[in-house]
DNA sequence: AGTAAATTTGCAACAATGATGCAATATTTT
DNA sequence: AAAATATTGCATCATTGTTGCAAATTTACT
C-alpha cells in the first residue's frame, strides 16, 4: 500500500508501522471510528498510548477531524485531501445509524448556515444527523 | 424554592435533596453544564454516583437533554417545558464559547433541516456552533 | 401521624479511559 | 553507516463512569 506513505510524507510524519497500520484501517472502514475501534480491529494490537498519541497527531496534523457525539466517546473520521494543519475544510454533516451504530461522513452534505442572536460571532459549526443508513433501511 | 419540587412532581420522581439541589443549579447557571461543573459547584458535595445517577434519571424523564461535544463530556441543560419522557423537543442550536467555554441553548435558534442522500431516514439533529458569545465580544 | 413498602443514597470496589516520564527502539538525516 | 531526531512501549498515575448492596430517605397506606 502506497497511499498511506504518501499521507504521511506529505504531513511531514514519520513513516512507521503504528501510523501506517490506523490510516489503512480508517481507508479499510470508510466511515468514522472511536479509540476502542481501532484497539478492537489492530490484527496485533499496538499499544493503547501509541493510539491515542497517534491520533492527537493526526488530529493536529488534518489528517482526520473529531465528530462530537453524546456518548462519552470520540469519534475520528479521515479529512477530505483539503484539509491544512490547524486549518480544516470539514464542514460537512456526520450521520450515526441507529441501527448499525456508524458513523458515516456526508462528504456532498454542507452544514446549512443559521442566524445567530446578536452579538454571537460564529467560527466553527458541527452537525450530526441520526437515523437510518443506506444499509439498514 | 417551589419549581424545583414541581418538576419532580409532573415527571413522578420522589423530591430528595440531591435531585432539587441539581436542578436548582441548572436553573441557577443557566446554561449547560457537564458532570464535573455540577460536583464543582456543588456547596456540600454529593456523592459522585449520585450525580451520575440523578443525571440520568433527568435524561430519561426528559428534564435535561444531552449536548454533544468533541472533547469527551457531555453538557447537560434544562429542556423547555414540552419535552416528555423518551420524546424530546429540543431542536434548538447549541453554542459554545471559544473564549469563556460556557454552553448556551440558542432556544430560539432552530436547527435547519438537511437533505441527505438517497436511502438515508433523518430521525434526530444536533448543532453546535462555537465562537465568540454576547459576553466574550 | 405512624408504619410498611418502595425508592434513593452513599460507600466500596471495580472497569474503562486518558495522560505523563523515561528508557529502548525505530526512523530520518548527513 | 553513524549521529541526530522522533516514536514506541512500559510503568504508573489520574480521571471518569459503573455496579452491588446496606443504610437512609421518601412515599403510600391505614
Amino acid at each position: 500500500m502506497k497511499k498511506t506513505i504518501d499521507i504521511l510524507k506529505q504531513n511531514r510524519l514519520s513513516v512507521t508501522d503504528s501510523r501506517q497500520k490506523i490510516l489503512e484501517l480508517f481507508l479499510l472502514m470508510g466511515g468514522a471510528l472511536s479509540h476502542a475501534d481501532i484497539e478492537k480491529n489492530m490484527p496485533d494490537s499496538l499499544d493503547r498510548v501509541t493510539v491515542y498519541r497517534t491520533l492527537q497527531t493526526f488530529v493536529e496534523k488534518g489528517i482526520i477531524h473529531l465528530i462530537p457525539t453524546t456518548d462519552n466517546s470520540i469519534k475520528y473520521a479521515l479529512c477530505k485531501n483539503d484539509c491544512a494543519p490547524g486549518h480544516h475544510h470539514d464542514n460537512h454533516v456526520h450521520f450515526i445509524c441507529d441501527e448499525c451504530e456508524k458513523t458515516i461522513c456526508l462528504d456532498d452534505v454542507t452544514i446549512p448556515a443559521v442566524k445567530l442572536p446578536k452579538g454571537f460571532t460564529p467560527q466553527h459549526a458541527e452537525m450530526v444527523v441520526t437515523g437510518l443508513c443506506v444499509d439498514c433501511k
